[in-house]
DNA sequence: GTATCTGCAAATCCTTTGCAAGTCA
DNA sequence: TGACTTGCAAAGGATTTGCAGATAC
């Protein structure tokens, strides 16, 4: 139990080949400390490795996600960003005033995770999304005006 | 007090011009049942005046959102959706399984609203985005694929 | 050796923008 | 009339795809 990664661990295990492509973007995700767009992947791995092409981010990207291994959030940036299964979960609060993105841990939200779950039978999945708002800071600037979206 | 919208009604005390195209833009957004999306007011628009152009919906979606008197919301689909403030509010939870909109009223959402407010000082704004996850039927078909996104 | 991957280039989808012509007030 | 709006066409950014050559196993 010693691999680099045991997402490489799986990905090999499942028949996948270990391209050097493969083992760089899926280093950018994992080394990523926050949330890391297909653009962002492919520049640290195009640093490196200059003959990468974009279209593989994108394709590896869509293997991990089907094989459950990277994340989707959607944080209203008309664009994705993606993070690995094994990096731990929290949720975001996305302020529309300033774009600031405040990080809350699951917990926060378990008890509405329940009560949809009790009265509509509906398994939410709160980590992948953005709750989007204002905050304290931006509320007190007269309401903030709120232009962050695309 | 009998205007046909008291968004047109707003528009021309603004002092923005009452164009055709401005009141069949309204006509289709106040008219949806749902939200909808750019595309789908430009075809309804299209179908009874084949001349306008889809710039001409983004920009008044753009000026009407400005204003407050449209909302947009992104149930992650690629694409934004739009709908009247005068439509009433609800939230969103979306089958990542089968793609099925289930509406739950605000109320159901108000005591999450009040903590982020209170441990966190964040107005939320829940409306304006969709809750993913997967609904009863979903759940039990094995956990459902969940490939709803894009 | 060969099925799987990749790079490249072009395409797609949604949305935005520049500009000249059109039109509401 | 004249500032505000529009249509048109082209650009924009993010993501996807077809295909032929490259490569992991």
């Amino acid at each position: 139990m010693h691999e680099k990664s045991s997402i490489i661990g799986r990905l090999g295990d499942k028949g996948y080949r270990l391209t050097p492509q493969r083992l760089m973007i899926l280093a950018a995700i994992e080394g990523s400390a926050d949330h890391i767009s297909a653009e962002e992947i492919y520049a640290q791995v195009a640093a490196k490795y200059p003959h990468v092409n974009i279209s593989t981010v994108y394709r590896t990207l869509e293997l991990l996600k089907r094989l459950g291994m990277v994340f989707e959030i959607d944080l209203g940036e008309g664009r994705i960003r993606y993070h690995a299964e094994s990096s731990g979960h929290h949720h975001h609060l996305v302020c529309q005033g300033c774009n600031r993105v405040v990080y809350i841990d699951e917990a926060t939200l378990s008890s509405l995770r329940n009560i949809l779950l009790r009265d509509y039978a509906f398994a939410a999945e709160l980590r992948h999304v953005g709750i989007f708002g204002l905050c304290n800071d931006c509320r007190k600037k007269s309401g903030g005006k709120g232009n962050a979206r695309r």
